[in-house]
Parts: structure tokens; sequence; C-alpha cells
RNA sequence: CGGGGUGUAGCUCAGCCUGGCUAGAGCACCUGCUUUGGGAGCAGGGGGCCGUAGGUUCAAAUCCUAUCACCCCGACCA
């Protein structure tokens, strides 16, 4: 491919809405441009670049069992509604009416479009199991598009789906997939991790995130120094320590006036102690009324794990006016003590003694509080896992904190939407049975996004070989006849060979030719110059490092594949 | 949705506070000459409904109002 006939719009500077890295380096390097918030459009290179992951992506799929299939992008509401997810799914699904007023919406994800198709084609237990994934376009309508194709609102996904007889195929395909998902991070270059995760709006009860490790990752997640454990931070189990029954002082406690401090940081200063020193009573809303959740000062409550202790329907936190009704006061001086809602306290409060708690009324607090002070419903592990927490599975191990762009998702489902939709088959008896389900999703613009935020230096992209969107480029240093004619006929070779080639043919200096390169990040080069031609040669240098090889002109096509 | 900010050339930005001549710079682009192994030099040139609509004024990029778009922080969520 001739660069002078591609569109590689490379720029100097970079917008100045872009933000991290690999949206800067994706827009300066010419592989995307902006059509609206979180729409972009693919040049050709990020289209070669994606193109290629996608091509990973197939094989492994389908040597693991699966079948590609292209549902629509657009669904009627009907189908939505089946599974309730038309009104629980939020404004993050894109809606429309057509022509005849009927209500439409672009999919974000299609559980409702497969399982309709699954229901009304597979009806034996001899045609299960099933496994079928596409890849397509998706749309969400996210409230906060950023960061280039890591969070756009329109983004190419590879998603999978499997119907099985029985829950333990079910997971035996669980495990398939989740050893291709393996094998199709590692084979496009990527240092990774599989961790546990949530189950959010997809819902089932067993699922697991992979990880790009990068600084800039938007999630946090927590992985065993010792033991395989890894989680994300929504998720993270912490290791349930053997605790004293709780300690019987009680009655020691004062009040003391904090005039206008609320917040945690505010009232541990103005009463000099450590945010360690004081517990943070939050008020719910939930669908057994409210109830109240207490964890060190320096912690974070996670409500799914409130939910899972308190065994709630669902929870959020209380707007001012109920914290006023239940606890007497504006809120930031909210305390368990003579609180009336059952309390639900975190485990780590168990080691705690005379701290100090807001005292249910106006500018004031309790210090010397103690667990005898108050009436507790239950006790448990209800608040986020940080750095040098405990591991959950084994004896010894600390959790330490990485971020990580999760680029896949691989769920266990269950019942629940072939349940909702009534996806059943025939078992050998002729009783019907509902299929299980696993879905599988793998974001294949963030792949190449995530590669980038981990695969960069300060001159551009550095592609990891099998994602690159191209395996080398030519590049012609002069217009001299003998140099274009030499670089000409190598491309054209190399090409011939099936290596794919750019090359850079422009009347372009020097310097800017190797700025560019730099910039695309195509991991090997080939330098024509009329200095190596004299004595018959060219170079090979690679991107990452810049080191230099002399080839002979004959053993171009040798060197290169060795280097391949 | 709450808070903050920005819309001026393809990109980065100045000018706005304190209204006034033909609206600027760097990069990019076009032409010519020179140059040619890491983003060249000189000369010339093209490109702007100053986001949009309305208002104030003799006069608006500049002041006022509305509106749209975009960005940041937060809440939300994959």
């Amino acid at each position: 491919m001739r660069y002078s006939q591609m569109l590689i719009p490379t720029l100097r500077e970079a917008p100045s809405d872009a933000e991290v890295i690999s949206h800067k380096l994706m827009l300066r390097a010419g592989y995307i441009r902006k059509l609206a918030a979180g729409v972009y459009t693919y040049l050709p290179l990020a289209l070669r670049v994606l193109r290629k992951i996608e091509a990973i992506v197939r094989e492994e799929m389908t040597h693991a069992g699966a079948q590609e299939l292209l549902l629509p992008i657009v669904m009627p509401a009907e189908l939505w509604k089946e599974t309730l997810r038309w009104d629980y799914y939020g404004k993050e699904l894109l809606r429309f009416k057509d022509r005849h007023e009927r209500d439409f919406c672009i999919g974000p994800t299609h559980e409702e479009a497969i399982t309709d198709l699954v229901r009304n084609t597979v009806k034996s237990w001899r045609e299960l199991p099933k496994n079928l994934f596409q890849i397509q376009t998706k749309f969400r309508d996210e409230i906060r598009p950023r960061f280039g194709l890591m969070r756009g609102r329109e983004f190419i996904m590879k998603d999978g789906y499997s119907f099985d007889r029985d829950e333990k195929a079910a997971k035996e395909t669980y495990q398939k997939m989740h050893e291709a998902y393996e094998k199709i991070f590692s084979r496009c270059g990527l240092k990774f991790r599989a961790v546990e995760a949530g189950t959010g709006t997809i819902g089932g009860s067993l699922s697991h995130e992979f990880q790009v490790l990068a600084a800039s990752g938007e999630d946090a997640i927590l992985a065993c120094d010792r033991c395989k454990y890894a989680a994300n931070v929504e998720k993270a189990e912490i290791r349930c320590t053997q605790h004293a029954a709780r300690g019987t002082k009680k009655g020691m406690f004062k009040k003391t006036m904090t005039p206008g401090k609320k917040a945690v940081e505010e009232v541990a200063a103005f009463l000099k102690l450590t945010p360690t020193q004081l517990v943070k009573t939050l008020i719910f809303e939930t669908d057994k009324g409210a109830i109240a959740g207490l964890v060190r000062g320096d912690h974070n409550i996670k409500e799914d794990k409130l939910k899972m202790l308190a065994g709630l329907d669902w929870c959020h936190l209380a707007d001012e006016k109920m914290v006023a009704q239940v606890s007497k006061a504006p809120s930031g001086f909210s305390g368990p003590v003579g609180l009336s809602i059952p309390v639900f306290i975190d485990q780590e409060l168990m080691r705690m003694e005379n701290f100090c708690v807001g005292a249910n009324e106006k500018d004031a607090h309790f210090i010397d509080v103690n667990l005898g002070d108050f009436q507790i419903s239950k006790m448990g592990d209800i608040r986020a896992a940080i750095g040098g927490d405990g591991c959950p599975r084994c004896d010894k191990g600390r959790l330490q904190e990485h971020r990580g762009i999760e680029v896949g998702q691989v769920f266990y489902l269950g019942k629940k939407y072939s349940e909702a939709m009534k996806a059943t088959y025939l078992d050998p008896n002729g009783k019907g049975q509902i299929m299980e389900m696993g879905c599988y999703g793998i974001g294949i613009g963030r792949t190449a996004a995530a590669a980038i935020e981990q695969n960069h230096d300060e001159k551009g992209i550095l592609w990891p070989l099998p994602i690159a969107p191209f395996q080398v480029e030519v590049i012609s240093l002069s217009q001299d006849a003998d140099v274009v004619k030499t670089a000409e006929k190598i491309a054209a070779d190399l090409a011939k060979e099936g290596i794919e080639v750019l090359y850079d043919d422009r009347d372009e200096r020097a310097g800017v030719k190797f700025a560019d390169a730099d910039l695309i990040g195509i991991p090997f080069y080939l330098v024509v110059g009329s200095k190596g031609l004299k004595d018959n040669s060219v170079e090979l240098k690679l991107r990452k490092t810049g080191e230099v090889q002399k080839i002979p002109l004959g053993d171009v096509s040798t060197a290169l594949k060795r280097a391949l």
C-alpha cells in the first residue's frame, strides 16, 4: 500500500479535547476522527487494526465451538418489554419511533434478540448446545462519553451467547469461553488479568472481566499478591477476620460540638482525630424501608455488599429529607446511637473502640462511642476493598490495587433471559426444560485503545505485531531514481510474499517520514537511502527499541521474515 | 442531572475585561526557487457568516439575553 494513496491525516498537535494517551495518539496518527460526542469515524489505519483484532477473535471463538451470525441493530420494543429491560435499562438505551409511531431501540446488547431467535428455532435437546456470536456496531447512550474509543457511545463489540441443556454444561461452556478469551488477548500481545466481576444490568451470577493492565485504566482491580484471586473493586471481597466477641464497653460517650463540620476529614481535623477513628453512618432507602450502614471513616460502603448482607432487592442513598426524618438532623451528623432503624455494620468496626460518630443533632458528634452503645442488626463485609486488605481466598495474601481497562467480560446467565422469554427445549423424556445461557463480550475498539495505553512512547504508538495495521513500513529517504526504484521493488516483493507493507512514497523529507512513521507505530521499518545503496544495503529498524540492522539488498525478505 | 469552563482558519491558540480602522500568530495547505538520513529556508498565496438567534449601540468577535454544541469535575453505568 502506498502512503501517498492512503488517507492518513497526521497532526502535529492533538485536539484539546483529547485526554488520555490512546485518544490523543489515535487522533494525531490519523486513525480516528470524531463525528459527534462518543461517535467516531475509523480511518483506514484504524480499520486495519480492528479487522486484525476481529480476525483473532473469530478464529478463537470458532475454535472454541462458537458460530458467527449477525443480528439486527434495530429492535422492536416488544422484545425488550418481555424481559422488562425496556423499563430497567434506562436512558442508555437509545429509543425512537418509526413512521407508524411504533417503539424501537438501537441494540446496546443482544440477549433479547438472540433468545428470540433460539426459542423459535431450537426445540430439541439434540440441538443443544448452541454457541452463537456476532461482531457488530452497538450503541449505548452513555451519560458522559470520553477517552475516544475507550468509552464511546457507538462502538464495535463481539457479543456471544451460549445455550446449554443444564447448569453443568453451561458452566463448562463458560469455562471454554474463559479460555478462549485468554488466548485472544494473549494473541493480541496484551498484558491482562481475568478478574471476578459483578454482573450489573446484564444479570447472572458468575462473571469475569478481562482487564488490560494500564495506569490510565478506569477500573480499580484488586489482586492477591500470593494466590490467583483477583477481582474488580466493585466485587472484591475482604478476608473475614476472626473477631472476638463484641466488647462490652458502653456508656462512656460524650457529646462534643462540631459546628459546620460534616465531611469525615473536616470532623477528624476539627477534633484532632484521624479518619480511622471515625465511623461513617450512611442512611439508605431500600425496599425494606430506611436502614443505616456503618463503615470506618476512611472506608467506602459498597451498596451491593450491603444489599447482600441485609437481604435487599434494591437500595440507594437516602436524600436530605429522608435523612432528616430518620436521624432528626441534617446529613453529616447521622450516627447509630438512638437510631430506630436497622443498623448494619462493617466487620472492621469489631476492632474499633472509643470511636466518633454523628450525634443525630445539628453541629454535634459523639466521641468515645463503643459497639455496646447501640443496636446492631447484622455485621459483615459491606465496604469497598482497598490495597493492603487481606485476601479472601488464602491466609497470608494481601490485596494489591491495580488499574485496568475492561476489554472483555464473560457472564454465566443461568435462566434469567430464557425464563423470561420462554426459551425451552424438549428433553429426552419429552418434557419442556428451560435453557441455560451465558453471554460473552469483547470491546473491539476498546481493545485497540487499551493496546495503545499499554504500548506507546513519547513519539507515538508501538503496536504489538499481531494487531499492527501493517507489519512493515518501507521508507524511501529521497527522490533519487535509484532509491525510489529500490524501495518500490522491495515493497512490491514483500507484498508478493504476503507481508503487509506500507510504502511511504511521499516526496517528503526524511525527518517528516520518520516522525510520521513513529507516530503511526508500525513495528518494523525498512529504510532505503542513498547512503546504504552505495554498498547495496538497506536498514531494518525496530520501532520499539530503535535498534538498526544493516541488511544486504538480496536478504531483505529473509531477514524480515526472521524478524516477524 | 448538579457544579465549572470553552466555542475565533484544518489543528493549537491570542484578541473580549476597557466596543472603533482590513480580525491575528504558530503549525498545516497551495505556487516558485533553494535544500534533502530525524518535523528545512526564502518569497509569494488561499482559507474566517468570530457556534446560532435576537437585543443594546453611530459602531459588536468584544456588552446583554436566549439557544445549541463541546469539554472538565461529580453522581450514574458498561
